[in-house]
DNA sequence: CAATTGCAGATTGTCGACAATATGCAATTG
DNA sequence: CAATTGCATATTGTCGACAATCTGCAATTG
């Protein structure tokens, strides 16, 4: 693991709120699929679940809304939000021109140390596509472009791109994505970081772009055969 | 003024959760200028102003932070964020591409009557040019670049621009911003105008990122004037 | 006299309680 | 018997209170 999400628990205490750590919480709740799609959420009952009161959850609650991982009814509560394909749709628009983006700062940026990584982790997804291990090659996948992003060397375009990816995270829980064909997109993946290692901005811009594209079409495949049951 | 924000009574009140309407009131707080860029922000002293409990008003603060308005320290409190030129410029760099594509999808989809509101507001951008109205001037530009991203048609497109440009808002309210040649950022709205009018989505799109990247460039000339002094 | 320690006031973090609202079920009525 | 009405329950929205923490100042000490 890395030495960043490494905290002595004195810097744990002192720098996470309450609220903060609650949020992390439900959202993995959420992306973990443990909350379901749609799913009313009762803060009472997060509440005594994390041991706190009512009042960090609702915190929690309004900045994961702010997130858009969440939505909330006035009077109602609040609900795990529901992607439609129209909003997934339109956040691939988005985020194909950040990929583009990404592809050339990383390609500009990168290490040789953040290439080896790159490399070792769609070296684990060939094996993961190899073991038909798809949970383990959605994880791979996840980590791949996060790091990528990361060495982009802007926090504000990781932001951002981590915000939308969020959101399609939960569309995907939906189960319209991908019917198979992630060993393709590993040998996307394998053709970018060989643009990022020959520091080929250009050439990396353009295939991250097309693998959101890919992606993206991938996902209207699946949400046709989806729509056609 | 639009129809789109004349709601009756009875919607405002079921749809608005207290909350939401603090969280609007601070906002405009901070992006009015009445709340100093770096100053701290009294939970107590908003909930009276507002005549609610400190509830409310630290949900809305929350969610202010997820929007990178404010931040916040444990047992500190919450400040008005300030954003350096490193993130300015980092902004920018995601503003870029972001506005190249509302640049063709505007070029793409708006209608007549979009465009013809558009001409309508650099008409009044030269107005206030001529009159020497800065503050007229930037209000205007505002609300240009804000209808333009909504005639995109891309709601989460606009979302992300929108978030991106407060941010920048924020920056701009320390002064570093425009030591004049405004007169240069409207000709370049005219020209994006028309690009539009004539559904060239190619033209639009660079014309509107060459847009952005002047005003990067406006902004780095002010705060190295600012550095020097 | 500089530096440290201790204290008073102010502010945040969290909680439990209460009122307002929604929900589901049973009773009623045509 | 279907539809509506009314009620009991659960949940949200909001509040005031209390404990924990920070801040600035004064007193103390070497």
């Amino acid at each position: 693991m890395l030495p960043s999400t490494a905290l002595t628990p004195l810097q744990l205490v002192q720098s996470s709120s309450l609220p903060a750590l609650v949020q992390a919480e439900i959202e993995q709740l959420i992306l973990g699929g443990e909350l379901a799609i749609g799913e009313h959420i009762n803060e009472s009952e997060l509440a005594l679940r994390f041991g706190t009161s009512r009042g960090p959850v609702r915190e929690a609650l309004r900045a994961l809304e702010e997130c858009r991982l969440v939505r909330s009814e006035k009077n109602r509560g609040v609900f795990v939000r529901e992607v439609s394909v129209a909003e997934a749709d339109e956040i691939y628009d988005v985020r194909e021109v950040l990929d583009e983006l990404i592809g050339r700062r990383v390609a500009e940026r990168a290490t040789p140390g953040q290439v080896l990584e790159l490399k070792a982790l769609a070296a684990e997804m060939d094996e993961a596509t190899a073991g038909s291990d798809v949970k383990r090659y959605h994880a791979l996948n996840l980590r791949f472009h996060d790091r990528v992003v990361a060495f982009a060397g802007n926090d504000r375009l990781a932001g951002t791109y981590r915000l939308l990816t969020k959101e399609l995270l939960l569309f995907r829980l939906r189960g319209l994505q991908d019917g198979g064909g992630f060993a393709v997109s590993n040998t996307e993946h394998k053709a970018v970081v060989k643009a990022i290692a020959a520091g080929d901005a250009e050439r990396a811009g353009r295939l991250l772009r097309r693998h959101a594209a890919d992606s993206r079409a991938r996902m209207h495949k699946a949400a046709a055969i989806a729509a056609a049951r």
